[in-house]
DNA sequence: TATTGTTATACTCTATAACTATA
DNA sequence: TATAGTTATAGAGTATAACAATA
């Protein structure tokens, strides 16, 4: 009557089903960790790619996560009021700003990223180090 | 400028974020190929465990899927009201359905999914048959 | 007392169109 | 003419609480 008991023979031979669950997966640690950062999936991707990224655009980041512009303004505007990130005018286009982490902002992804990290190997810990390197490698092949 | 000369490098050594990307990836292949069956990648998964566990109740689609009941009921009304599937009084709970597809499901469904797997194949081109299975076994491994 | 299915509802995420300022 | 950023808004996905019927 349990979930064993199901035939899921079908849709776990999809690449993208796995691949949607072990996210589902890991995402539920990722949240549960970061609570004590305030920070959701997204904001962290953002705020890391800002970290070692400083001075990039909102378009970049957009383009890098396949985020959509307009979806990214509350976004920024949360991270803002956080004092988290900062604006600077952009040295050579008049229209974008340039983006980088406050001292708080440094301050705090200086902990959230090794803790993502920690979390990462808890949440795959029936993988090895060898195992896990290779899987991110045949993930990457499909999307990049 | 463009999104190649960002430094994505802490997220891309994410499990959790390659698999959200190659999801992400594959998935809008799923919606452009599937708009012809007129499927949203959660009413096709549905479908496929009703097709190969006929007489499944909705608490199992539920457990199987890591879905949550009350969002299941509203999905289950469109695929009703299409019908695709059909609801019997389930043989030992009375609280229960059982549910099977009706013919025109099964019809729909014996096109959908090998159209999935084709799509599948399509989506991970740069994956031979061997590594697309070994990318499947390593993910399992982490949600299993 | 616990569970299945359901209703109502709120919250978040995602997507589209239109506007401004600049390139 | 195209692009960066913004506003407003609609739609889809996801979450919780509460209830009736049955186990």
């Amino acid at each position: 009557m349990g979930a064993a008991a199901v035939d899921g023979g079908f849709l776990r031979g999809l690449v993208g089903y796995n691949a949607r669950r072990a996210g589902v997966s890991i995402l539920g640690l990722f949240k549960e960790r970061m609570q004590v950062f305030d920070l959701q999936p997204v904001d962290f991707s953002v705020l890391s790619l800002i970290r070692h990224n400083p001075g990039i655009t909102a378009r970049a980041i957009c383009d890098e996560l396949n985020l959509m512009a307009p979806n990214l303004v509350r976004l920024m505007a949360r991270l803002d009021e956080r004092a988290l990130v900062r604006r600077q005018p952009h040295p050579t286009d008049g229209r974008a700003w340039g983006l980088s982490l406050t001292p708080e902002g440094e301050r705090l992804m200086s902990q959230a990223e090794p803790a993502a990290a920690q979390l990462e190997v808890d949440a795959t810990a029936d993988l090895n180090d060898e195992e896990r390197a290779q899987l991110i490698r045949l993930l990457q092949r499909i999307y990049l």
